[in-house]
DNA sequence: TTAGGTATTGAGAGCGCTCCCAAAAGAATG
DNA sequence: CATTCTTTTGGGAGCGCTCTCAATACCTAA
């Protein structure tokens, strides 16, 4: 039990304790060099009274605040509620958590509100540091202002200009290339792709896979076949209603919420998912595996993505960006329903999945 | 362009403009007494310099941090990942942005996180109010600390013990007294739920109104028909699992998520939605519509909960809490296929679906 | 016992801002 | 033109902490 709900200060604790501020002070941040029958006074009173260290004041004077930033620009907003973000998030505050940092959320929903964010994280004082989402053309002001105001910062997902800045991504590149891959030895002729936003390097880079792996493979690469999605499920499903008149018989689909629209879509056409059209995808979210088809997906690791930025930063804050750092994350493939492979070769099949 | 990138203070813009440090604080802060051309004369030099008021010192000075915390205990850590979280956070977000406020977020993973963070929001300087997901049994402690320490908060949630709380929620007991009682005048005679965890005020308030709903009907309720779920689509599955023996002939199910479970453990028995067996479930998140039975829902209004509980946040930072206040959010039932009422009375139908 | 070294402690000067109060400047009045 | 009142301005004292530096306490060995 508290003997005090008053507002303590360090001085009232050395009061208290017959000792100094400066004493005090040491043992809160656990310096060395304090007698240890001081110490456990000063300790055991601390405790008693409950008191706890001014944030703000000790901010001030040590110029670090143990909060660090997560940034979600406009170019982001209206997606932020697929679970890819949650996921992020969740990787993000555990390894806050881990490390003693405070989390800040900036999410951007108009263009006013970007102004004002993009103030109010470059101030001093509030942030050691910035996680910025940011593989979009709109994104490159943010990743500016940051640099100017001197502000450590990684950020998550390949920048459109890469030098001189942190940044950690999935391997999208290969990852859509296993998947097209996948595909083509599964005997497809006609592979589309519904594509992220292609103002994106998310977007660009799966498509870039998607085209690798059919050029190896001596496929030719037909516009009618290639659709730009936005990564919501109604964006899938409008791209794959354009896409449909082609006679695809095969579809890399960048992202599993599109997948799950363009599905539909497939369905509303008469076409049976796999036997007619066979679908991989990407991202493996809780939707691939909770679809009435389940998805065959590129499995890429998010939570880690999270994890994996945040020790950056705080290496970041602790060492500079001297040189920068790029980190890339594997993906995987991961064979369900979805692509039709189980039927023709059982032996791919994962104990958690079986045919129904 | 700016043309100082070093860090500048109140002091510096001062001697640049030739007046003295209040009156650049008069200026930076709005406040009336400046003579115009004055004020005109400092906010250039602001302008140019690009100066910006440090956070910790203002905070520290003024005791407002303009920050505000959002706290997610442990009871929800493991379906944070649910979109109802996106959906809370992108309310509260839009709110802080309206308004200025930074928005902090905690997620306490383990017990250990959870101690952490009960220590660190109830530190001065850091926040100035607090937002607590809490309608868990085990999330007393967090709000036992908050008031103890004397931070204003707003619970989201109804919290089992309400006295001296503000607290912000939807109404679940006549949300799902709507949705049984939908089932009831479509005919279904054994009509089961799944419930959400008993440990929380939204499991037993939705399991309340299941109850009332029946009673009031002559229906008996039958202790084989509620089976208690956890939020998840897996937890769906197995409490469904569970129930089958039972013979249901409509369920209604706590959440959209394991519903899409409890279908898929309908299904596994050879079940027909809603032919055999009808749902109704509770949330109308992303996943009621692209499923591919789409769900009868109720609806919550999430995002608006989570405004309207930043709102009321930021009333019991200003007012304080007297009276404490509550606020209970009206649902609204949307009507789909998994009810199967569409094929009894089609002018029920809604133009946003069409039956397949 | 004393010099020399090391471990422990306290004082003081900030960190950069807000906010009160008194001084200065300007307006209005007789 | 003096007087009073109002508006505008500057000085100073914090806010509660950290961190350097000098002072003191303690320990060792000669």
């Amino acid at each position: 039990m508290e003997l005090f709900l008053a507002d303590l200060t360090l001085e009232d604790i050395a009061k208290q304790t017959g000792v100094s501020r400066s004493t005090v002070s040491r043992v809160v941040n656990n310096h060395p060099n304090v007698r240890d029958d001081v110490r456990k006074r000063v300790l055991e009173v601390i405790q008693i009274t409950g008191y706890q260290p001014n944030a703000a004041a000790r901010t001030l004077a040590s110029q670090r605040s143990w909060t660090l930033g997560f940034v979600l620009p406009l170019s982001v907003s209206f997606f932020f509620t697929d679970p890819f973000f949650s996921h992020l998030t969740k990787g993000i505050i555990q390894a806050c958590n881990q490390h003693n940092y405070t989390l800040a959320l900036f999410l951007a929903d108009t263009k006013e509100d970007e102004k004002q964010i993009i103030a109010r994280i470059s101030r001093k004082g509030l942030l050691d540091g910035v996680l910025v989402q940011a593989g979009h053309h709109g994104d490159q002001q943010i990743v500016g202002a940051l640099i100017d105001a001197d502000m450590p910062q990684v950020i998550i997902g390949r920048p459109f200009r890469s030098d001189n800045v942190n940044y950690v991504d999935t391997d999208n590149f290969s990852g859509s290339h296993n998947a097209v891959t996948h595909l083509i030895q599964l005997g497809h002729k006609r592979i589309g792709t519904v594509t992220g936003p292609l103002e994106s390097t998310v977007g660009l880079d799966r498509k870039a896979g998607y085209i690798k792996a059919l050029s190896e493979c001596g496929y030719k690469v037909e516009d009618a076949l290639i659709v730009e999605g936005d990564f919501t499920e109604t964006g899938g499903y409008s791209a794959m209603k354009n896409m449909l008149p082609a006679k695809p018989d095969a579809v890399f689909v960048a992202s599993d919420t599109m997948t799950i629209g363009a599905i539909r879509a497939a369905r509303e056409a008469e076409l049976n998912v796999p036997d007619d059209i066979a679908f991989v995808s990407f991202d493996d979210e809780a939707i691939a595996k909770i679809s009435d088809v389940q998805l065959t997906t590129i499995r890429q690791p998010v939570e880690q993505l999270g994890i994996t930025a945040l020790e950056l930063l705080i290496d970041v804050i602790k060492n500079g960006t001297n040189p920068p750092r790029h980190i890339i994350m594997d993906t995987e493939l991961v064979i369900r329903d979805s692509c039709g492979a189980k039927q023709f070769s059982p032996q791919l099949t994962f104990s958690e999945n079986k045919l129904t």
